[in-house]
RNA sequence: GCGCUCGUAGCUCAGUUGGAUAGAGCGUUUGGCUACGAACCAAAAGGUCGGGAGUUCGAAUCUCUUCGAGCGUACCA
């Protein structure tokens, strides 16, 4: 990275320097201590480096250190300035040409760090209940989940996608007994969901069971002529098997169309049936961490900074949401995973501290654990909140995919810091206008397309009727960007340089963003990418008169399309070649 | 009450480990298409970084305090 050359360059001068004892009290220099940023105003250069913490131990007045550096500094096309206790840096062509030559070699992975230390890892994302269609919330964990998952992969880590199907609990029994109340009224009977709130908290009462029933009719027809109709005959886990299986498989249909790839849905309930939740309790009771209070067994989680215990077995012998997660991350940890990252809803946020405190408990090491807060998501349309509370009037995640499209819908999900809450702007996010950043990218990489399309495709003279040759025919386009010609490429450098620098962020943008887990600087990334492109396009023309200029802004182009569609493809937002 | 997250331009948000004049998009205003896609570009205006105190040569960033918003504080999942 250029970065990291200005800072190697910079620092084998203050070791010299020291030799010469040209640093004043400074006798000695360990490397990796200055810091390199940007600098605010880029007149200064591409970057910098402060060396204003270095006066201390020098005593000389930092603009003072800083020209002694820049002396010993050994000589490159590069420009290197001082300008108050700072070492600007300006890259010379040549580096500018070594990361066109680097893009050209290695293509969709460009990007790709070296010499990274590679972990093994599970990433738990949306983990929704089998009991409804997903709402706006999962589509933000399904969008960032998945985008996390392509750049940890990207940056070189294994990666394991798992989805966590809350399967088990009293859910189940909820969803079975309101399919039943909807089968009964497609049935003619003239029941419904109980109008007292305590008691209508044991239904579902949205109408998306709806269908459900009316397909339960078609499927279960001869079970139902059997009995004569009458439900009651029937077992209800009949009805609870049947709705779960037809939620998941409407859940998952939604992740395929969002291009959401698990590598296994785990089931909580083959967890209960496989004995593992037993063995953890057992395991708990054994290290002596249980105790039991008002008919309950209790963990004492408090004994591992969690901020109170925490009941394991009920009163009546079955069987908290925790003990089940207990075990499931026991299981993650047994099946050889060096970390595991969750996505969990900011509600969530108090479950944390109980869940590394079991993990610690069992003997293992509870930092492998890494949860992901995200706060929540609003609805917002044309300027106005909408209230998610009430299940009635819920939009869906599938109702607004339907209605923005999974490229926009994915984008805006992935946009935003995972810790503030995000406004869902669903008039904003529909717009094909400038005020869509979605649509300003993939404009961009639809328009390096047309220019390629442009160069390589014949034209006829509007006067004349005559037909004009393309620049370059296909066979030499593509031979030109399968052979990577320095000569070639070196004369569009000087007016691309913003360009190009914005292209070498990439490198240092996947670092980042796979060291802290975030992904919306993705997002603004591609934007400022675009932006460098359009900035680009508008002061320089492509096609031009010079062959060799042309082809080698065609080069250049080549590889901008290439770094924007490598970025896009993290985020799994397609890069359109037309639009 | 306690805990977590947040508070930066009219709006939505960036701001690396404390460093140069606090940035971007939208909105507003002004320019730019008889050549590669104007779904674009160039430029201007717009700020007491919620308030207060402290640490430091230096604070949006660290500490304390205060105000405001969201979430959590189950033998629900």
């Amino acid at each position: 990275m250029f970065k990291n050359y200005f800072l190697d360059k910079v620092e084998n001068a203050i070791i010299k320097a020291i030799e010469a004892g040209k640093l004043g009290q400074m006798s000695e220099y360990t490397k990796g201590s200055l810091p390199v940023e940007k600098p605010k105003n880029p007149d200064f250069g591409d970057f910098a480096v402060n060396v204003s913490s270095l006066a201390r131990s020098a005593r000389i007045a930092p603009p003072m250190i800083a020209n002694a550096i820049v002396e010993f500094i050994d000589k490159d096309d590069c420009e290197y300035s001082v300008i108050g206790g700072f070492i600007n840096f300006k890259a010379g062509d040549s580096l500018l040409v070594n990361l066109l030559e680097e893009i050209y070699n290695k293509r969709e992975e460009f990007g790709r760090p070296e010499n990274i230390e590679k972990e093994k890892i599970i990433l738990e994302y949306i983990s929704a209940n089998p009991t409804g269609p997903f709402h706006i919330g999962h589509g933000r964990w399904a969008a960032m989940g998945s985008a996390l998952a392509n750049l940890l992969k990207f940056y070189g880590h294994e990666v394991y996608q798992e989805f966590y199907i809350n399967d088990a609990g009293s859910q189940i029994q909820k969803l079975g007994r309101s399919l039943v109340i909807r089968i009964r009224q497609a049935l003619g009977e003239n029941v419904d969901f109980p109008q007292d709130e305590t008691e209508r908290k044991n239904y579902y009462p949205g109408d998306y069971l709806i269908p459900v029933a009316e397909q339960f009719l078609k499927d279960k027809k001869d079970l139902l002529d059997s009995v004569s109709n009458d439900l009651d005959k029937i077992d209800l886990q009949v009805f609870c098997d049947y709705a779960k299986a037809y939620e998941e498989k409407v859940q998952r249909d939604l992740l395929d169309n969002f291009r959401v790839t698990f590598d296994k849905f785990y089931s909580e309930l083959s967890l209960h049936n496989s004995g593992k939740v037993e063995q953890c309790v057992q395991k708990l009771r054994d290290s002596g961490k249980i105790y039991t209070k008002e008919g309950a067994e209790w963990f004492k989680s408090s004994d591992y900074g969690d901020d109170q215990d925490r009941v394991i077995k009920k009163a009546d012998g079955s069987n908290t949401y925790l003990t089940a997660d207990i075990a499931y991350h026991i299981d993650k940890l047994e099946r050889g995973f060096d970390r595991m990252i969750n996505i969990w809803g900011a509600d969530h946020h108090g479950y944390v501290a109980r869940v590394k405190a079991s993990i610690e408990a069992l003997g293992y090491d509870p930092n492998k654990l890494e949860v992901l807060l995200g706060q929540l998501v609003n609805l917002v349309i044309n300027g106005n909140e909408v209230r998610m509370g009430k299940r009635k009037n819920m939009v869906t995640l599938e109702d607004l995919i339907d209605e923005v499209g999974v490229d926009a819908t994915r984008f805006w999900m992935s946009m935003r810091n995972i810790d503030t809450t995000l406004d869902f702007d669903i008039e904003l996010a529909k717009t094909k206008s400038d005020e869509n950043p979605v649509f300003y990218v993939q404009y961009a990489h639809a328009r390096a397309c047309s220019i390629i399309r442009n160069a390589t495709s014949e034209k006829v003279d509007t006067e004349t009727g005559k037909t004009i040759p393309p620049v370059l025919t296909e066979e030499e386009f593509k031979k030109l960007v399968s052979n990577y010609d320095k000569n070639i490429a070196e004369k569009s450098v000087k007016d691309a340089r913003k360009l190009i620098l914005k292209l070498e962020d990439f490198k240092s943008l996947i670092v980042n963003s796979a060291q802290t887990r975030q992904v919306y600087t993705i997002c603004r990334y591609v934007q400022d990418l675009a932006a460098e492109f359009h900035s680009f396009y508008n002061s320089t023309r492509v096609i031009t008169e010079d062959l060799e200029l042309t082809k080698s802004r065609l080069m250049l182009i080549w590889a901008f399309k290439t770094v924007l569609s490598n970025a896009l493809g993290i985020l799994a937002v397609t890069a359109p070649e037309r639009m």
